[in-house]
RNA sequence: GUGGAUGUAGUUCAAUGGCAGAGCACCGGAUUGUGGUUCCGGGCGUUGUGGGUUCGACUCCCAUCAUCCACCCCA
């Protein structure tokens, strides 16, 4: 039998590994930065912490999440989003209790059962911070510098910040209202997709792709027409301090996030270069949420990045990232003594955290020389007979040719690059 | 879930329905004390899988799986 690997997901295998550590400590140095701590919460969750949060109505819940029961019949899912949980953990533990803000970072796989495209998989690795405890504007743009600030460090300039303000509850309702009323007359001249949409989630009417439903945009009722005095004096704020910490952004009525739970402050961060997957970050407030996972009436705001995006974007802009490391020194032993000479050096240089290599199957010294010049080691130490003898080694620098003689003091104190 | 393209060696790609090949990579060798360049040698691979058409299928047809692209959705 051949074994396959589930649809949707991929290995990180050992060439690209160090890729992916560098990407996860650069995201972990940037959050502590900002005062961030890391919380990790099981994979799995009971199913309802998602249909409740989520919502019921949306496509995660519908039919992206994978369900399943255990031995006792209990309902769980894999999580197909980070927040829920981190939320769920919060009231649970009482981390209120710890001070009036309350600021975590997470990272981990998240779990969709979604048709697989390029950026898009069923297995995927996000980052992502929550900010709860305050519905001061600071806070949102604070998450956002984060993650601009995230995205710099790593050398990423193209990504374009989009913003908008999806009201609180109350507004929310007023404007779908708004559209209802305005698409009404027009019911049967539009997609199947959008009559659905319709009734679901009527502003994603506004970004529907069909020619046909795209005319009926221009003289649709505008988000912001629906906001009441306070979300707009929010969102009008969160631009502010934005611009005063100079990050640009675009204002995109359109943006809707998929998830029931955001209020006000919604915003996704888009790098034009990835297709149709394009969006690498997205996040916005909840404050609604912690109330409605049982804790007391809290507001809080986050967002999640994609790792796998991350690094498409990365290789769109050419950056350059860790490879893994080549041996600082490769072992050229000829005969027992040199052996006997040499294990116990190798032993202490590699205390020292010295990338040391050693292929006891390669016979002659061309053989082995050939096989430090394929593992591409910076140095090749020759131990043959007179040195086993005179107690003295050979260094060569492989890639000038120089060879050097030392003593195994020496050779201990030489400033190999660990 | 819907539509389209693709699937040949580790990899990148060839092969008017008529013997499945090449570059790169990999392994071995050119007198076990000096690597990279060079030279020589090394490939039967379930042509993704299963059916069908045909004297004969990598090639045509159907199904299936996978990848990619778009829709959808989103990270």
């Amino acid at each position: 039998m051949n074994y396959k690997i589930p649809r949707g997901t991929f290995d990180i295998l050992p060439a690209d590994s160090s890729k992916w550590q560098y990407v996860q400590q650069v995201f972990r140095k940037v959050a502590a930065s900002f005062g961030y701590r890391e919380i990790t919460t099981p994979i799995f969750e009971m199913a309802e912490l998602f249909e409740r949060s989520s919502g019921e109505s949306s496509d995660v819940v519908q039919k992206e999440m994978y369900r399943f029961t255990d031995q006792k019949g209990r309902s769980f899912a894999l999580r197909p989003e980070g927040t829920a949980p981190v939320v769920r953990s919060y009231v649970e533990n009482h981390l209120e209790m710890q001070g009036g803000r309350t600021r975590l970072y997470y990272m981990g796989p998240m779990f969709r059962y979604d048709r697989p495209q390029a950026g898009r998989y069923r297995q995927f690795y996000q980052y992502g911070v929550e900010f709860i405890g305050s519905n001061h504007p600071y806070y949102d743009a604070e998450v956002i510098a984060l993650e601009m600030t995230f995205l710099k460090a790593l050398g990423l300039t193209r990504p374009r910040l989009e913003i908008n303000s999806v009201g609180c509850a109350e507004c929310a309702r007023d404007y779908d209202k708004a559209l209802r009323d305005y698409y009404a007359p027009h019911l049967n001249e539009l997609c199947p997709d959008c009559q659905k949409r319709y009734e679901l989630k009527p502003r994603r009417l506004l970004d529907c792709k069909v020619p046909s439903c795209k005319a009926f945009r221009k003289d649709a009722p505008s988000q912001f027409d629906y906001l009441d005095a306070s979300c707009r004096e929010h969102f009008d704020a969160v631009c502010r301090y934005l611009d005063q910490m100079k990050i640009n952004y675009q204002i995109n009525p359109a943006i809707v996030r998929g998830l029931d739970y955001y209020t006000n402050t919604a915003f996704e961060l888009i790098c034009d270069e990835l297709g149709a997957q394009n969006s690498i970050a997205g996040g916005g407030r909840y404050n609604a949420l912690i109330a409605q996972v049982g804790g007391k009436d809290t507001p809080g705001i986050g967002f999640a990045g994609g790792f796998e995006r991350l690094l498409l974007a990365l290789e769109k802009e050419n950056i350059q990232l860790p490879q893994n490391p080549n041996p600082a020194l490769f072992m050229v032993l000829m005969g027992e003594e040199a052996v006997d000479f040499a294990l116990p050096l190798i032993a202490e240089l590699r205390q020292k955290g010295i990338y040391v290599d050693y292929n006891p199957e390669k016979g002659s010294f061309k053989a082995q020389l050939k096989a430090a010049d394929s593992m591409n080691a910076r140095y090749a130490l020759i131990i043959g007979e007179h040195e086993a003898i005179s107690r003295t080694l050979v260094l060569k620098d492989l890639s000038s040719g120089e060879q050097q003689s030392l003593s195994a003091d020496e050779l201990l104190s030489f400033p190999f690059e660990a």
